[in-house]
RNA sequence: GGGGUGGUAGUUCAGUUGGUUAGAACGCCUGCCUGUCACGCAGGAGGUCGCGGGUUCGAGUCCCGUCCAUCCCGCCA
């Protein structure tokens, strides 16, 4: 080692000691006759002093660099009292420098390090130097805490007996799903891999084989368009068990999480979760990853507008699968007018044609459409909502799911407003993890026209719900289970089909995929099924999801090494890339025709 | 593919109804300073106002286009 010590561990125990330091300098406090270096590692800092009794050193010291390389040998001694500085762990003692190497002298920085300041400095000018952003301590401890929390992961799993198996990163493309990133094969012309958008079906595989629990920490890739908490590749924590229920894996990821939480921030969580079925999530909440840390919830109003003078709920509240419902966001009658056009224009790219509104001041109600309501519809609603004054309500007219989907983001529109007022106090430590089941085995997409997995094809029906396949797929319930932290989806994973008829049904008759593609594309599955296959299933945890929250961000580029923008560009390494006229000839790709497609 | 926000010195920002030589702070460079710890003090350098076009006597400012970043919708079985 070029060190004795690091520089976060002298104390005055060490007094007299002659020790060497190495690290980064972090900043020069150059008095003319004395000179102070703060030297950091990656543990922390201890204070360098440059005396002129020692004109070599304190000679070199006069140049130096922030964040530059120095090794500095010298004695460590205690300050004086009154120089001691409280906010270093090693500020009782210094070293006073008598040898110096400079090993690497810093070029002028592209942005400053201080964490105040670096904060504020647009994000790709950062990701274009994120060697220079993830060295700022606090940047190293968010690697240093995703670390941790998938050590907790992996201690408790191999605790409960899970054998960890690398799958295949190159699989065959699955066009059922996300959008995949393609690997072109040299060896087999005009063909191609995609990477693993989901270890899925091998880890299936490892269940028909045996392993009876399989875990992974699955680098998962999926070509689709970016957001602050999606990466087109990230890390999952993969899990799938044999012989089980839905139960098993609730206790399962309930013992894991808690048990991360504690070793990563060493807070208790309480276990059991909290269930909710999907249909009471989206009937209250308006989503299905509902945030439960503040109140605010849905109210449906549909039978009370069934006879309405009001013409537009009249009519909604009078069609079949259509709902009239309100919330309350409790206090915020002093909304902006800029900040109500941005709930309109939300509420519009839903699909609403606008967004309808009473506030209640001074004793009185203000809506435009407060004259269309009768005296019993005011006392209706003033009742189930609560309205005192300082309110606002606001109601979507629409399809439930739209309607649903309208007020939930006004609710958490309406919610992050409040919080700026700070009339809403959300604390940083409260970890509302939440289990939403019962989710609907299909959904009808309407531009198909056709049943598509609300999941994934593999999900087991609830088995009360299973003579319904044939009667009435949209009602049947899946066995599938989303695990929901402060309104953000953590995971999700369900009980599969490991009946290869049962499988071979929903392909075909359900799903309306042909036979011959169902071959194709799951034949392999299909046959595995047919040889001993236990019952299983599994789930799937967002890693860079967990430890985003873990650390309290919002964006997962935090907790990325080396994150992606929202082109899906590495800034600093400058891919993707062109590639040379004999690589594309290798795996068999012409680009000439590019322009004509 | 669509909507919002942003782009002015190395960095973060200000820049009035369009009007002289585009400013501040931090950083950088030079000098002074022996107990600082965000050291201090004095001086200095540093700008194609993202890019292209237009309107105008005159554009950082107005208009059109475009690029980049970011947030969101679509999408993410």
């Amino acid at each position: 080692m070029l060190r004795t010590h690091n520089c976060n561990c002298l104390t005055t125990a060490d007094a007299g000691k002659k020790v060497t330091l190495i690290g980064w300098v972090d900043t020069v406090r150059d008095l003319g006759g004395v000179r102070f270096v703060d030297l950091r590692d990656r543990e922390g800092i201890t204070q360098i002093v440059f005396n002129p009794s020692n004109p070599g050193v304190h000679e070199v010291a006069k140049n130096l660099k922030s964040e530059s390389v120095i090794e500095v040998t010298g004695t460590v001694t205690p300050r004086d009292a009154d120089t001691i500085n409280e906010k270093l762990a090693t500020g009782t003692i210094e070293v006073v420098a008598e040898e110096i190497t400079v090993h690497n002298v810093c070029a002028p920085l592209p942005f400053p390090m201080e964490d105040d300041k670096a904060d504020k400095v647009n994000e790709d000018l950062r990701l274009s130097y994120r060697y220079l952003d993830l060295r700022r301590p606090r940047n190293l401890n968010l690697m240093r805490m995703r670390a941790k929390a998938g050590h907790a992961i992996r201690n408790y799993l191999d605790e409960q007996e899970f054998v960890e198996v690398e799958t295949p990163i190159l699989f065959k493309s699955t066009p059922e799903g996300a959008r995949e990133f393609l690997v072109p094969s040299r060896l087999n012309p005009g063909q191609f891999y995609a990477l693993t958008q989901s270890p899925q079906q091998y880890k299936q595989m490892l269940m028909v084989s045996g392993i009876e629990r399989y875990y992974q920490m699955a680098k998962c890739f999926r070509d689709e368009d970016l957001r602050a908490d999606r990466q087109p590749e990230f890390t999952q924590v993969d899990i799938e068990m044999s012989f089980i229920e839905r139960e098993d894996i609730y206790a399962l990821i309930e013992g894991m999480l808690k048990r991360v939480w504690k070793d990563v921030l060493n807070v208790d969580i309480p276990t059991p979760f909290p269930r909710m079925p999907y249909q009471e999530a989206m009937d209250r909440y308006g989503v299905d990853k509902p945030d439960t840390r503040f109140a605010i919830e849905i109210t449906d109003f549909t039978d009370l507008f069934k006879n309405s003078a009001f013409k537009v709920f009249n009519t909604v509240a009078n069609t079949k699968g259509c709902v009239v419902r309100a919330i309350n966001a409790k206090g915020l009658e002093d909304i902006t007018q800029g900040e109500l056009t941005n709930l309109e224009t939300i509420a519009k790219t839903l699909g609403a044609k606008g967004l309808a509104f009473i506030k209640a001041a001074n004793g009185e109600w203000k809506s435009p459409i407060l004259k269309f309501f009768s005296d019993e519809e005011k006392a209706a609603l003033k009742e189930k909502l609560n309205i005192e004054d300082g309110d606002i309500v606001f109601f979507a007219a629409a399809p439930w799911e739209q309607a649903s989907a309208i007020l939930g983001r006004i609710r958490l529109e309406a919610a992050k407003l409040l919080q700026a007022r700070g009339r809403l106090e959300i604390p940083a430590d409260k970890y509302n993890f939440l289990w939403v089941i019962e989710f609907p085995l299909m959904l009808w997409d309407e531009e198909q026209n056709r049943f598509v997995s609300a999941h994934h094809p593999f999900t087991a029906p609830v088995k009360e719900d299973v003579p319904l396949l044939e009667t009435n797929p949209h009602a049947v319930r899946g066995q599938h289970y989303d695990i929901v932290l402060n309104g953000v989806e953590l995971g999700g994973g369900s009980i599969r089909i490991h009946n290869p008829d049962m499988q071979k049904k929903v392909f075909e008759d359900v799903l309306k995929i042909p036979a011959d593609v169902v071959e194709t594309r799951f034949g392999y599955m299909l046959k595995a099924f047919s040889y001993g296959a236990p019952p299983h299933g599994g789930i799937a945890l967002g890693f860079d999801r967990l430890v985003t929250m873990l650390a309290g961000r919002t964006s997962i580029r935090d907790l990325l090494a080396f994150p992606k923008t929202q082109r899906g560009q590495d800034l600093m390494a400058q891919c993707p890339s062109a590639v040379t006229p004999r690589q594309l000839k290798d795996v068999h790709i012409d680009l000439r025709d590019e322009e004509q497609l």
